[in-house]
This record gives structure tokens, C-alpha cells and sequence, in this order.
DNA sequence: TCGCTTGTTGATGG
DNA sequence: GCCATCAACAAGCG
């Protein structure tokens, strides 16, 4: 989302009107309520909270959820539109909405309010996350550290990929328990989280390079790239996590 | 055909 | 009240 974040700020000074081509993709208005309410209208700012992309207009912001596949895409005008393309973000370029699996989403804000509304409770966005605020984020809660870090009240920006890569990178077991982390462990989370989000971040998605944990998610007898024995795979918080015996012990 | 997948939400049960 | 699990959403892939 950093990078689609990027992009927009980049491409969208000012929008001329929103395209819908898929009218499920937007999830709170009607697809010509949401072209009116910010067509024609400078862009004032692009912003990302959590997973959340807000672009700020003039009369009313446009909040975009990715999903798990959706993406935003720069297009010239001639570009043919695939059977994926949700919605074109009319503007100083094309930003396409693209999601094969349409669990994107578009949401109207009219109000700062309204924004906060429909994103709901989020915690500390993970890029800005201090020791403090993870400390406090984790105090009083019982269960696994992985749920902990996938859920965005606690900690807003990780999913599974990120949250496995930082566990690793902090040498913590996904499935350890939060009541028995110590203060030096809750610092060594923290620069996890900051080092992992933050080179992701800048690459624009998680990089699959040989030094990155996630270069072995899709590999059928995954290896640690730093002590190289096998991996594991296990279910916590309801997804697969891939971890290492060796390097994060319970 | 089955089981899996980078996210979120709501129901249910402990 | 908090936490874990499951189903649902949806579509592609091996």
C-alpha cells in the first residue's frame, strides 16, 4: 500500500471523475454517487493508514482497500482494460483499481469523521510503531503474538507475509505467548517491525530476494536463509506461518 | 475435484 | 470480556 500510496501521490494531482467497471468494487455509495462527490477537484493530499489508502480531494476523500490481490495500476488512456480492472481513477494519468479476486474495495468519505468511520479502530501504523507503543499495544493481551501482530487494532499495516518475516527477523515463535514476552523482546519486535516495513516499504512490496524468509513461502521444502535448516509450516491465527525450529524456538 | 492462497468480518464456543 | 476457530466473501492455480 506504501507504494500504491507512492503512485498516486506521483500521478493523481487532480481527479477528473472515477470510471467504475466493476460496480461491486465500491462498497458504501452508488458508482455515480462516488464519481459526483469527487469528480473535477484537486487532489490535496494521498495518505496511507494501515492497509488503508485515503486520497483527500478537495469536497471528499476516496478510501481504497486492496484486499489480498487488488492493486493500483498506471495506465496510459489507450490501455486495454482487462477483465480485472475494477474502477479507473481519472486524473492528470489513469490510476486502475485492479483485484483478481475482488475483495478490493472503494469506499465515499465525505467528512474526516466519515473516514475514521469506515476504517474503524486501528492501532499504531506498524512504519511509525515506537517501543513504547508496542509495549503498550501488547499490555494485558493473552494468545499468540502472530494474531497479536495480524490483528490492525493492535498493530495497523501487517498481514500474514509481513508479521512471519518480522517474527522471524526478531527470532520469536509465531505461536509464542504474549503474556511471556520480555521487555527486551518486545524491543527487538519493534526494530523488527521498523526494519522489515520499512525496506518493504521502499521496494513497494515484500521482497522475495534469498535473504527475505518470504523467498521460501512458495518453495516446497523451505530452508532458513540464515542457519539454512528446514523450515516450518504451521496454522496460527488461522493462516500458515512458516517459521524456523532452529532460530525461533518457543 | 480438492485444497490452498498476501485480508476482513461476524458467529460461535471456551 | 477476551481469545480461538470457522465460515464467508471470491477466483485462480497446481
Amino acid at each position: 500500500v506504501a507504494g500504491f500510496r507512492r503512485l498516486a501521490a506521483r500521478h493523481l494531482h487532480h481527479l477528473d471523475g472515477i470510471e467504475v467497471v466493476d460496480g461491486s468494487v465500491v462498497r458504501n455509495a452508488w458508482p455515480e454517487d462516488l464519481d459526483v462527490a469527487l469528480r473535477d477537484q484537486d487532489v490535496r493530499r494521498v495518505a496511507r493508514r494501515g492497509k488503508w489508502l485515503v486520497v483527500h480531494a478537495e469536497r471528499a476523500s476516496l478510501l481504497a482497500h486492496f484486499g489480498m490481490t487488488g492493486s493500483l495500476v498506471l495506465a496510459g488512456p489507450d490501455a486495454p482494460l482487462d477483465r480485472y480492472h475494477r474502477a479507473v481513477l481519472h486524473g492528470d494519468a489513469d490510476l486502475r483499481v485492479r483485484d483478481v479476486r475482488r475483495l478490493a474495495g472503494l469506499w465515499l468519505a465525505t467528512d474526516d469523521a466519515g473516514i475514521d468511520e469506515i476504517i474503524g479502530p486501528q492501532g499504531p501504523d506498524a512504519a511509525r510503531l515506537t517501543t513504547g507503543r508496542l509495549a503498550a499495544a501488547l499490555r494485558g493481551r493473552r494468545g499468540s503474538i502472530k494474531a497479536a501482530l495480524m490483528d490492525q487494532r493492535i498493530v495497523a499495516g501487517l498481514g500474514n507475509m509481513l508479521s512471519d518475516e518480522v517474527l522471524w527477523v526478531a527470532r520469536l515463535h509465531p505461536g509464542r505467548d504474549i503474556a511471556t514476552i520480555v521487555p527486551r523482546e518486545v524491543a527487538c519486535l519493534h526494530a523488527a517491525v521498523r526494519g522489515v516495513v520499512a525496506r518493504s516499504a521502499r521496494a513497494g512490496a515484500i521482497p522475495r530476494t534469498p535473504a527475505w524468509l518470504a523467498s521460501q513461502r512458495s518453495v516446497a521444502e523451505p530452508t532458513c536463509p540464515r542457519c539454512h535448516g528446514p523450515l516450518e509450516r504451521s496454522r496460527i491465527g488461522g493462516r500458515t506461518s512458516l517459521w524456523c525450529p532452529h532460530c525461533q524456538p518457543r
